[in-house]
DNA sequence: TGAATAGTGTCTATAAGACAATATCCC
DNA sequence: GGGATATTGTCTTATAGACACTATTCA
């Protein structure tokens, strides 16, 4: 028990927590990371910063920040990714907590990792805004279906590093995006509205990194009720232009 | 793309780390808790012990504990899960971390879930072996499938008190076996070898809470790969005996 | 009209579920 | 032999994939 508080006596819990000395002992920092990953042009890709600042100056890294002792680790990934990207997509989701006692060279900090989704014009225009040495790169998975593992990420080609174990973050990001295009058919939060099945099919090939079967594709993903379609059409493509659908709002039942 | 600082600070990153000062932020404490799980009798059983302390003392817990800054988030589970039941179950994982602002009234707390699956003579024995305090309770899930939520606990048919938000963390744990038994039809760890294949079945029933098909169960299992026959067979049973089966020793391929 | 992609209908292969028939133990 | 469960084989049904055919737009 080495690291277990020894707690002071008291009667009731009342007495117990006002002579509770929370400082009494040494702890680690908490932060947050958020993967947040985008469809573009038939590719995966995330939005990355340089780092300005020791540890791993000049490598990219992840939108992250410190959990506040008076925020929810929910409210810091939207807080961090707000501050950082700008962006507020509708799904943010916890992942994993890395906590190798390495993992920052300054002092031990365990960071609770993230992921969003947005869909790719939210992502380009938050980082055009912010021309500060921020960019989005493209996703190299360097391994098939559900293996998982660090992946790589590229600028116009050229591979970039990135600082702590935020490839080993990203890889579990791609990872659970795999998982849940498996269970339930739908880019979420990937495309924006209206799109066709086909622009939906293009964001599951991108994630899976694989090609899809059309037909069934279209049976399971029309067949989920999630989909609804708006009566319109696509204009201006030279072909014959596809229904438009939006997501379902489901009624909470 | 250099860029400008606009603090002082060291030019390499030896220097920087030696002026960094750890202390400078209030910082939250980070807990392990482990669900300690198991089948009995046909019914999830999970490992608890009553609280002597405050807060919530005399309500039930998950084997718990600070983790060290010196000592990964993995050997935290692993550490506490020793001191609080003496099992090492091969199969620890991390699940999810809670990060309620107001989820211990001592400090704040941030605890990292993880779960453990072992058989049940081992749990037992284990039980047993620290009659001070502790239980094997029925694990009592209020919701079907994959809904997930907090799950109920109780011992010979009467509810227990949970401490803390330990009955969200083992709910988590139930949605987590779930799935895992959906792709991967293998009572992981929960059996002790060798077993037969009804034993095996009645493992996922008790799990996923509902019958599930005998054939195709049979099929798939044996198909997997996961299992090799002993050759041996049951013998004082008052019927036709079974084969006893051992999980694969997979290499790593 | 032709190029291109959207969308439909049907066949086949595979996996899951139902169920009957047989096997093997203890009593 | 009778009771009980294991194990095998076959049939039916649901689903995924393959593929041919029709539809609709623009150039």
């Amino acid at each position: 028990m080495a690291s277990k508080p020894e707690t002071p006596r008291a009667d009731d819990e009342g007495a117990f927590l006002a002579g509770y000395d929370a400082r009494a002992f040494e702890r680690p920092s908490v932060a947050v990371d958020v993967s947040l990953l985008s469809v573009r042009d038939g590719r995966l890709v995330t939005f990355l910063a340089r780092r300005k600042d020791h540890p791993h100056r000049g490598r990219w890294a992840l939108p992250g920040g410190f959990v506040n002792v008076r925020e929810s680790l929910n409210a810091a990934a939207s807080r961090v990714l707000a501050e950082k990207t700008g962006v507020r997509p509708t799904h943010v989701e916890q992942l994993f907590t890395f906590g190798a006692v390495d993992r920052d060279p300054r002092t031990r900090v365990i960071s609770v990792a993230y992921y969003a989704l947005v869909d790719v014009a939210r992502l380009t225009a938050a980082a055009i805004a912010r021309a500060d040495d921020v960019c989005v790169a493209d996703v190299v998975v360097p391994w098939a279906e559900q293996t998982g593992g660090p992946i790589e990420v590229e600028r116009d080609g050229a591979p970039l590093r990135l600082a702590f174990d935020h490839a080993e973050q990203l890889g579990t990001a791609v990872q659970r995006m795999r998982e849940k295009l498996g269970h339930a058919p739908i880019g979420h939060q990937l495309l924006a509205e209206p799109f066709t099945l086909r622009d939906l099919q293009d964001v599951h090939e991108a994630v899976l990194d694989r090609a899809v079967n059309k037909d069934s594709f279209r049976r399971k993903v029309l067949a989920s009720g999630d989909l609804v379609a708006t009566g319109d059409k696509q204009n201006d493509v030279d072909h014959r232009p596809a229904e438009l659908y939006r997501f379902a709002r489901r009624s909470a039942v």
